[in-house]
DNA sequence: TCTGTTTTGTGACCAATGTTACTGCGCGAT
DNA sequence: ATCGCGCAGTAACATTGGTCACAAAACAGA
């Protein structure tokens, strides 16, 4: 499918005609695959990534190497992180994996404060997804602070089901426990339990939610 | 002091006479005491609060009353929740107590829109405070997914000394509890393991930093 | 001073989670 | 086939933090 027509449908927030042009002409096209690494921690933000395909997975890493899912990316939105960075060139302190393989406008930090200037629709774009993103850690952190892990890990296991759009999930307890900051054993452990409940149905590389 | 010079001193960035000009035309000015709800949760947010003086304590509850202190808003400082609500006037979910006795310029969140594309360093300043707000939280996350309850209460204690510019902190157990989502009973354990460790003295009402 | 209230100290116990240390299974490569 | 490896299951134990129960101390008023 053609890029423009692409990014209409997918941002048809940014509804005036000029912006969208103006991002046709400076976004670069990236295509990435699933488990490849979009953006590491402590790297130099250089882009900022409209998915119009596919989805993003951030993360949050601590000096141990210990990690937390903060949020996902779909089709429409962007990282509030890179905008962020756009003011005062920091480094990055999250982590953006490729969890479906994505397509990508990526747009040159640089033009993300001019055309906030120029464009209403870009500004209200680039204030809306802090709104959202805010939104976001904050419930997050709801999350971490007041559930238990076999409460989180069952809200996962919907989420990832209802933007899956099937009930069986090809993942590993290894990386459910990273997205969950919690460890391998546990999490089994908390599966068990649920496949005892009739919660769920367990396979190798696979989950099934009933 | 006047407002007009105090606005000036505690909002520099917000450089634009005609902008303050403004601000100073429609903002409404409020002084609170410590102990007092500026904004509770589920309440509708009608102002932005500009703080000029004092400081406010931004705080996360869950349905049980759980709580747990996201960050301070302190002079030259607004709230991002503010900010956020005013694009469809979402209730909050958050609750701001006044910590320190506030002198705070009320602004109408019709305008915090409008003024954005009036003046530059008004939207400088909203995006600014979004970046600053989007890197607390994320910090406030580090801490209650990554560390234990001692090194947060220790992280606590050293702010709040810093911040006061005093090391003899007038403060109950049960407060702290709150603010890090423990109980008090938790909270005493550790103080008194930190004073056998000689890094606190502890007295009535009072915590010394050593 | 007497008394009630708030704050703090503490021991005992429990539940949740993390850690260690194995075991076994299934699949792919040689 | 069989070897190796990644993944999953699980028991035992350690640690952290929360809860309960109650006592002691500090303070505030009457």
């Amino acid at each position: 499918m053609e890029i423009s027509s692409l990014l209409k449908e997918t941002f048809p927030s940014i509804y005036e005609e000029s912006a969208r042009k103006e991002i046709e002409k400076e976004g670069i096209i990236m295509e990435l695959k699933a488990g490849e690494m979009l953006m590491d921690i402590g790297g130099y933000i250089k882009y900022i990534p409209l998915v119009m395909r596919g989805m993003l997975k951030i993360m949050r890493e601590d000096s141990d190497g210990n990690e937390l899912l903060l949020y996902y990316i779909r089709p429409g939105e962007t990282c509030a992180m890179s905008l962020t960075c756009c003011i005062g060139d920091a480094k990055s302190t999250i982590r953006a994996e490729v969890e479906e393989d994505v397509l990508i406008l990526a747009i040159p930090v640089r033009f993300m404060d001019q055309w906030t200037n120029q464009f209403q629709s870009w500004k209200s774009f680039v204030m809306h997804t802090y709104q959202m993103r805010y939104e976001e850690l904050l419930k997050t952190i709801d999350g971490i602070a007041f559930q238990k892990l076999d409460d989180r890990l069952e809200r996962a296991l919907k989420e990832k089901c209802s933007t899956s759009g099937t009930n069986s999930l090809v993942i590993t307890h290894q990386e459910l426990a990273n997205e969950l900051n919690s460890s391998r054993e546990v999490i089994s452990r908390l599966l068990k339990q649920m496949e005892r409940k009739g919660k769920v149905k367990l396979g190798r590389h696979k989950i099934e939610v009933l």
